[in-house]
DNA sequence: CCAAAATTGATAATGATTATTAATTCTAAT
DNA sequence: ATTAGAATTAATAATCATTATCAATTTTGG
């Protein structure tokens, strides 16, 4: 079960490494066609389960029904912007505070992990947000920005 | 568009607030199929969402496949256990120190909610694995408990 | 009781993911 | 470079959870 170097698994690879999106597997699927038009969808999924096994891609099980892709492995957070619905990381300071926070979680608990996902305007939405001087109260409402790319999750 | 009070409304209701254990809707179909044997797992998938979406249920969304269902409406949070995998809820002093530690990481990021799920051994398991003296770290070799309903889960 | 509205059980359809398989590509050893 | 065996692929079928459809039944408010 020796893991073989094929084009289609290099071509997955680096597609992902390039996005910061936390794409679906179709929407992978999407770019990495531009480059191997003859790829099937199965060889995405099949490939991205055995990156993720071999801890070379991560997998993220966030809210929603798709499973989402990161080909950055480092430890890191992510929150989910309730205008545009996209994935974003979490950075710098947000990072130390996620990890100092629930680190002190962890230990008053006893519990050994947790999976957070956030839920905050993304650094993109705030832009325009304070611009245009938008209802902050349609959270549920979401297909107000331009470039929305929000899917049709429900959230608790 | 006013909801009607149907025999298989009331108990599918009645039957999930019996429990503490998040099922499926498949799982609690079987036991609202003891009291009504011919209803249709379609219509416990219907009124678990109308229940849900007039907040008279929770819908949770941890992770795993399954959608899983919760009669206790009031805020509280979720730990999965891995050792035997059910999902259990946070009480007193732990639930408090979520709230906090939670709260302040929102202050400090600017975001708006959340979703935890946290990882850790339950009760039940804790009991067994004191007696048991067992290798605290198959946390990804589940299967080791005697009633283990551990389901394929895999965690990020 | 009665008409309108809501709901049900049965079943089909959907969407995401996984499994199957014959054909192709990779690999490591000659 | 050749070659046998292992790994992978494209195409496709199958699966699993969930949602949609719809004629028949139940509930509701008058
Ligand atoms: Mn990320
Ligand atoms: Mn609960
Ligand atoms: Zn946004
Ligand atoms: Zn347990």
């Amino acid at each position: 079960m020796k893991m073989s170097n094929t084009q289609q698994r290099r071509v997955i690879l680096e597609e992902l490494r390039k996005l910061d999106t936390h794409p679906t597997a179709d929407e992978l699927y999407d770019l990495v066609r531009q480059r191997l038009p003859q790829i099937s969808l199965g060889t995405v999924y099949r490939n991205l389960e055995l990156l993720s096994a071999t801890s070379q891609i991560l997998k993220l099980q966030l809210t929603g029904t798709q499973k989402r892709f990161d080909g950055n492995t480092a430890l890191h957070y992510h929150r989910r912007c309730p205008c545009c619905g996209r994935v974003s990381d979490l950075k710098g300071e947000e990072m130390a505070e996620v990890e100092r926070v629930l680190n002190e979680l962890l230990r008053k608990t006893g519990c050994r992990s947790y999976t957070l996902e956030l839920c905050g305007v993304c650094p993109a939405c705030r832009k325009q947000q304070s611009s245009s001087r938008e209802n902050p109260e349609n959270i549920n409402n979401p297909k107000s920005h331009q470039e929305n790319k929000n899917d049709g999750i429900e959230r608790q």
